[in-house]
RNA sequence: GGGCGUGUGGCCUAGCGGAUAGGGCGAGAGGUUCCUAACCUCUCGAUCACGGGUUCAAAUCCCGUCACGCCCGCCA
């Protein structure tokens, strides 16, 4: 990472994350401290800080320019934990070749002031840095905390609203991103610091619920095809997919009829009438009942399920219809009122109240959002790509409003289609989560079982265990599928490739944590449930349990410690506060992803090469220890793991 | 048409101004009397969509082109 951005990152929100967006956003940037000075994330932010003090110190004995330091983190086949490119940039200041400013630079630093710097080397234009004995024995301690990677907090709230699928039926795959990355962003958060709040938005005032039930009252559970689960949102979106086709097919009058009974419906949910309330509730209570039942199983779970009508009962919209009409943008268009935001780029006027005196969802979503700016510092909302002008539009009349918008972020995500294109709830295309998952267990379960024969440890397996690791790895199969991938990319699903088990998924993370707690088990640093190996991979991306048990961590015997690849596994390990970090900042928990899988395979190369249980007595103590820290920082980064996306309801 | 986003080996993906573009899948060759081989090692394979530009340095920044996605409702 570039010296520059890291440097803006860390006093201005990253231009992925928090403050990233549109234009609107990128004029407040400079306005919003990210927070004051905290004590640094960590000893990889420790020694960097350092790197960056001592550099600028020498450039400036040297009078040079201390505005970009170039630090960065060095290829593998560096040996060297940090690196700094600023010879390149002073070299014409200078008047000669970088790798004599590199060399001057170098010569100009004392080690003596440092920690962790151990020693500086040049090769070519770049300045090398080599952390010190000090740097991986206090790693080794600190990360010997049970919390290691969580962050103090910061008495910052966050509400995070993820989801927030309009409740016509069941959640299916075009959505399942949304759950997972907000979920993802949500544990980020909270790892880092943040106190948390999920919430999921639950429109149940739009036209296409005030659609679904008057659906659900006009037709028979006789004219309905059979259900494809037990369950009510599978049961209810019968009932919505046929009042949609019949308003398609219906003739003039007929619909007329309908529409007319549709439209009294929503008068009434403007007109905070309860029974109007009533009816709509039934409906939707259910479907959201249903729904959370398949959210529940990534696990995606709220703490608040926070409805539409709610805004419209207590008079909130009401009054942001009545303040917005005065705001000198309004203006009045063929009876209905809106908003000209030209000035902020926006060239659509962004209606506010239709002609008939309704509300719309927008004007909805301001009130909300007055409610989350009352109740929160900040709000984060994960939504569909097709929510980018929504979002710009609600930016814009919040300020208008007079909100403090820098505390708003909106993130979005790509869709999920299949190969023969997207998925609709109304039309009842595409692949439902449950069956998703489903389908993750049963595979899951089939590899599970194939390996059975060849294992080594000679433990009991029962029926029941074999169920719990196959729900283990295959959620956390099709959740690791998505986190860990960017989510402004499109995906299109398929089954092979997001059920697939091995390399770069979330089995070959849960594997080494299966490894860790055999080697654990085998030393008597477990508990006697944990005895089995397998059960371990129950825990994988996103439990709770830790490595409670495991003796806190002596930093004495980092003197055994001196195989590269025990030290490269520490310099993984010592990173995780920092990547928890930037990863909150920037919202991006797909590079916690990643992390775990570096971490991995830094554990992976340590275990091939470092025999533990075998080793020698004064080694053994130095090893265990390796393998209960990489326990510990896989306990963060699992929090972080499961998170999802999924679009606010647009063709539902 | 306008706006926004994406484009990295056959496929998926990391990196998003600096050291020969990392991984994985796939293909080929090996490795287990030893803490689970859901692992590891090696080989094959990339004009980082294309064309210009800025820079000592561009996959990364700027402009243009192309392809794909999303949006441009008194829907949500």
């Amino acid at each position: 990472m570039g010296c520059l951005r890291w440097f803006l990152s860390r006093f201005y929100c990253s231009p992925q994350g928090w403050a990233d967006r549109d234009r609107l956003t990128e004029r407040r940037r400079l306005d919003i401290p990210i927070r004051s000075a905290r004590k640094p994330p960590g000893m990889f932010v420790s020694l960097r800080e350092e790197a960056e003090d001592a550099l600028r110190g020498a450039l400036s004995s040297l009078s040079l320019p201390t505005t970009d330091l170039g630090i960065e983190e060095p290829p593998e086949d560096v040996p060297a934990v940090l690196a700094s490119s600023v010879a390149f940039r002073l070299a014409g200041e200078r008047g000669t070749p970088p790798p004599q400013v590199a060399s001057e630079i170098a010569s100009e630093i004392d080690l003596a002031e440092y920690d962790y710097l151990d020693a500086i080397s040049t090769q070519d234009p770049y300045l090398n840095f080599t952390p010190s004995e000090a740097y991986y024995a206090d790693t080794l301690e600190a990360a010997g905390a049970a919390d290691y990677g969580r962050l103090p907090a910061r008495e910052e709230s966050v509400a995070v609203e993820h989801t927030s699928a309009n409740p016509t039926g069941p959640v299916h795959i075009g959505r399942a991103r949304n759950p997972i990355v907000g979920d993802a962003i949500a544990r980020t958060l909270d790892l880092a610091g943040y106190d948390v709040a999920r919430h999921y938005y639950v429109n149940d005032a739009g036209r296409q619920i005030a659609l679904f039930a008057w659906a659900y009252e006009a037709f028979e559970e006789s004219d309905l095809p059979d259900p494809e689960r037990d369950r009510a949102d599978c049961d209810l979106v019968r009932y919505y997919r046929t009042g949609n086709s019949f308003l398609e097919d219906a003739d003039d009058e007929a619909r007329g009829e309908a529409e007319a009974e549709i439209e009294a419906l929503m008068q009434g949910l403007e007109a905070g009438e309860t029974e109007a309330y009533e009816r709509v509730s039934r409906v939707v209570d259910e479907v959201l009942g249903g729904m959370q039942a398949s959210l529940q199983r990534l696990p995606a779970t709220f703490e608040e399920f926070v409805k539409e009508t709610r805004f419209m009962r207590n008079g909130s919209t009401e009054a942001i219809v009545a303040r917005l009409e005065n705001s000198p943008y309004a203006e009045r268009e063929e009876g209905a009122w809106q908003l000209d935001l030209a000035e902020w780029d926006i060239e659509k006027p962004f209606v506010f109240l239709r002609s008939d005196g309704t509300s719309l969802y927008t004007t909805r979503d301001l009130a909300h959002h007055e409610w989350k700016f009352a109740n929160f510092d900040r709000a984060v909302t994960v939504l569909g790509e097709d929510q980018k002008l929504h979002a710009s539009q609600l930016e814009a009349a919040l300020e208008i409003l007079g909100n403090d918008t820098g505390r708003l972020t909106s993130t979005f995500y790509s869709w999920v289609d299949l190969p023969e294109g997207g998925m609709s709830t109304r039309e009842g295309t595409g692949v439902d989560l449950d069956d998703l998952l489903d389908e993750a267990i049963a595979r899951a379960r089939e590899e599970v079982e194939d390996r059975l024969g060849s294992r080594i440890r000679d433990d009991d397996l029962d029926d029941a265990d074999l169920s719990r690791i196959a729900r283990q790895v295959g959620i956390g199969a099709v959740r690791y599928d998505i986190v860990a991938k960017q989510p402004t990319k499109a995906i299109t699903f398929e089954w092979d490739r997001a059920l697939d088990f091995e390399a770069q998924s979330a089995p070959y993370v849960q594997y080494v944590h299966a490894r860790a707690c055999g080697i654990l088990a085998e030393a008597g640093r477990l508990d006697g449930n944990k005895r089995d190996p397998f059960a371990a991979l129950e825990s994988m991306p996103g439990s709770e349990e830790d490595s409670r048990g495991a003796p806190p961590v002596d930093p004495e015997t980092i003197d055994a410690l001196d195989i590269p690849e025990e030290r490269a596994l520490l310099e993984v390990i010592a990173r995780f506060p920092a990547v928890v970090e930037t990863a909150a900042e920037d919202l991006t928990p797909h590079t916690i992803a990643t992390y775990t899988r570096e971490i991995a395979e830094a554990f992976n190369a340590f275990y091939r090469e470092c025999p533990v249980l075998d080793a020698p007595e004064e080694l053994k103590e130095g090893r265990l220890a390796l393998v209960v820290l990489r326990e510990k920082s896989r306990n963060g980064s699992g929090r972080f793991a499961p998170s999802n996306g999924e679009p606010r309801a647009v063709s539902t």
